[in-house]
DNA sequence: TATGAATGAGGGTTCATTCAT
DNA sequence: GATGAATGAACCCTCATTCAT
C-alpha cells in the first residue's frame, strides 16, 4: 500500500475521520452499494480528495481491509492469553476480549464480517494472504496448547472443539441479533455475561470428564 | 397487500415467471443491487408492467418476502414430523427436510436468508409479524413435545436445547460456506450426512442421560 | 449494429436530431473531448436516453461512422461518373460532386476526416473493413478506365496520377483552410471554380501529350 | 507574454525540462486532453508552480506556441539556403532540412502541426500574427529569387509554384501517414529519398522548359 | 519561491420510476 | 392491460485551478 503515501501524510485526526466514515459506509453497505459520495460527505472532505488519496473505490476498500486487519490484530488477537489451557475458559476469555473489541470498534468488526460475505470480492494476493493468516492465527489462538485431557474420552476431540465453538458462536450471534438496532453502549451486558457463564458450565459438564469418573 | 390485486389476476404461469425472476434477482443480489431491468428481462414482461403490478421496487420486495414465507411453510415447515420426540433425531429429520427444501428452492432459501442480513430493511409491520410468527412456529416445530426425560438431569433443559441447535446450525453454516460457489446439485452429500450423524451421536452422548446411569 | 434497434424505431426526425447533434460534436472535437452531455443538450433529449439507445459512447461513435459512410457512399461516391476517361476531367467532376456533398453534409464530411486522424481508434473489424472498402472504392472511382494514352510518354504514369491528385487535394485543402470559420453557404464559390479550372488546364498542359507532338 | 517573467528567470535547464514535458504532452494529446498533471510529473515540478509560472493552461499553451515557433525558425527556416534558384532543387533542399528538423524535434514538429488542426483555437492576436509571419517567411524561403526562366512559358508561373509545392507536400503527407505508429528513427529513409527524386524529376520534366525546345 | 492538498464542475454511465401510446 | 421510451438523480472518477503552508 505504499502507493497511498499522500493519505498517510495527513493529520492523524483527518485520517481517522476519513477511515471511520469509509469504514462505517462499508460496514453498513456492501462494496457496490457503498457510496463514495456519502463517505466524503460524512468525512467532511471535498469530492475529489478521496480519489486523490486512494486512486479509486477499490483501492480504498483494500486499504480499509488492511487497516481493519491491523486493528483486529492489535486490539483483539494480541490480547488473547493462550496460556489458559482449559478450552472453555479460553473461549470465555476470548469472548471478553472480543466484546470490548466490538464495543470499541463496532464498524471495524462489522466491516471485517462483511468482507467474508462478499463473494465476488477478488482481493489482491497480499490481502488474501493476510486474511488467511488471520484465520490461521485465529485457530491457533483457539486451539494451541489446549489441554485435551480435560475432554471426555469417549468422543472425538476434534469434533468437541467444533461443537463447543459453534455453541458459543451461536450464543453470540443470537445476542447480537437481539441487539440489532440498539446502540450497544447503552446496554447493560452484565446479565448476559452471567447467562454466558451458565452456558459455559453446561459445556464443561457435558464435554469434560466428570470428577466422579476418576474414581 | 390488497393493492396488488392486479397481479393476482394474472395467469398463474405468468405470476410464477415474474416471481421466479424476481426471487432469483433478490437472492443473488441484495436489495439495492437487484435490478428491475434484469427482472423484467428474465420474466419476459414489459418494464412498465412490473410497476403496474407492484408500484415500486420495495413493494415487490415485500410481496416476495410474503411469497417466500408461504413456500417455506408449505415445503419446509409442513413436512416436519413433530411426532419424533427425541430432540436430536428430530433435528436430524429437520435437517433432511431442510436439505431437500434447499435443493428444490435454492432461490427462495437464499432470499429468505438475505432478508435477515439486510440491516436497514425496515419492513412493514404485517411482514415483521409474519416473520416473527415464522420464527415462533419454527421453535415449536423444534421443541414441541420433545421428550425432555432423555436429557441429563444436571443441567438446564432450555439451555441444552439451544446448545444443540447452535451446534447443528454451526455445522450447517460451515458446510454451506465450504460449498460456496459450487453448484450444490453436483455434490455428493452422502459423506456429509455421515459426518453429521457422528456429530449427532456426540451430542447424544454428551447431553443425554447415559444408559449406565440407569443401573 | 443490430443491437441498436431501439434507436432505429424512433421518429426519423428525432433520429436525425440526435445523429446531427452527435455528428457535429464528433466533427468538432475528437473522440475523448466529445461530450455526451453536449450531445444530449443539443439533441434535446434526456441524459439517460443516449445510453438507452447506444449503450455507451463508443457504440454511438461506431454507429456514427457507419452512418457517415452510408451518406458518403450515397451522396458522394454514387454520383461520380466513371465513364469520363480523361483523368483531369474526372477529377474535376469528382471535385464538383464532393463540393455539393460537403455543402450538404459538412459535419459528415469533417467527421469522416477526423476518423482517420484519430490514431488509437481501435475500431471493430466490421467497420475497419468498411473503411478500407471505402478507400479501395475511392481509388477505383479515381483510376478505373482512365485513358492513359493521354499522358505524356516520357514519365511514369503511376506517378503522374499521384502528382495530379496531390495537386488537386492541395488546392482544395488550401481553399478549405482559407474558409475556416466562415459559413460556407454564404460564400460565392464561382470564382474558385474558375481558378480551379485554370489549375486543371495547367495540369493537362504539363502532364498530357501535346497535340503538336503527334505531328 | 510579459506576465511570464517569473518563468524566464528559472535555470535554463529547468525551463527546458518544463517546456519539453509540456511540448510532448501537447504534441501527443490535443489541448483539452493534455493533462497538466502529467506535465508537472514529467517536468518534476510541483503542481502549483506550473500555474505560478503560467497562470493557466491556455497561457502555457500560448507560450509553447511561441517557443515552438522560435525553434522552428532557428532549426528549420534558418538552415534553408535561398541561393539555390532552381525551384525544384530548392524544394528538395528544404525537404532535407525539414527531415532532420523533424528527426531532431519531433515533439515541436507535431505540436506545430496540431496547432493548425485545432479549430476553435482562438489565439491571441500577437500569436496569430507570428504564425502569419511564419507563413509569409516560409513563402519567401520558397519563392524568393527563384529562377522563373526555367519554367515553361505557356502557363502561369505562380500556379506552377503551387502545383509543385502541393505535389511535394502530398508526397510527404502520404509518407508520414504510412509511417504512423512506427518510430521514425528505426526506418531506413534512403529508398524514400530516391523515390522522392524520381517525383522531382517528373516535376522538372513537366513544368520546366525542355532542352529540346531551345533548339 | 515552492509545494501539494483541496475544491467542484464535469466526465460517462446506470437505474428506479413515469407516462404517452 | 401492456409496452418501452423518457427522465433525472446518483453513481464513480478526472482535472484545471486555488491556496494555506
Amino acid at each position: 500500500m505504499a502507493i497511498t503515501k499522500t493519505f498517510k501524510n495527513l493529520d492523524e485526526s483527518k485520517q481517522k475521520r476519513i477511515l471511520n466514515a469509509a469504514l462505517k459506509e462499508f460496514a453498513t453497505n456492501d462494496y457496490e452499494q457503498a457510496s463514495t459520495n456519502r463517505i466524503v460527505k460524512n468525512a467532511g472532505i471535498g469530492k475529489g480528495m478521496l480519489f486523490y488519496y486512494f486512486q479509486n473505490k477499490k483501492e480504498l476498500y483494500h486499504y480499509l481491509i488492511d487497516y481493519a486487519i491491523n486493528i483486529m490484530i492489535d486490539e483483539y488477537f494480541s490480547l488473547i492469553d493462550t496460556k489458559e489451557s482449559d478450552f472453555v475458559e479460553r473461549l470465555k476469555q476470548i469472548a471478553q476480549v472480543k466484546s470490548t473489541y466490538y464495543y470499541n470498534h463496532p464498524d471495524v468488526s462489522n466491516f471485517i464480517g462483511n468482507i467474508f460475505l462478499d463473494d465476488q470480492a477478488q482481493l489482491p494476493e497480499g490481502l488474501e494472504n493476510r486474511l488467511q493468516d488471520l484465520q490461521i492465527r485465529g485457530y491457533s489462538l483457539l486451539y494451541d496448547d489446549v489441554d485435551t485431557s480435560l475432554f471426555r474420552d469417549d468422543v472425538d476431540v476434534e469434533k468437541i472443539y467444533k461443537l463447543i465453538r459453534w455453541s458459543i458462536e451461536g450464543y453470540q450471534n443470537e445476542l447480537m441479533n437481539s441487539f440489532k438496532g440498539q446502540n450497544i453502549s447503552f446496554i447493560d451486558l452484565e446479565p448476559y455475561w452471567e447467562e454466558f457463564d451458565e452456558y459455559l458450565e453446561i459445556l464443561k459438564t457435558s464435554f469434560y470428564k466428570q470428577e466422579g469418573e476418576f474414581k
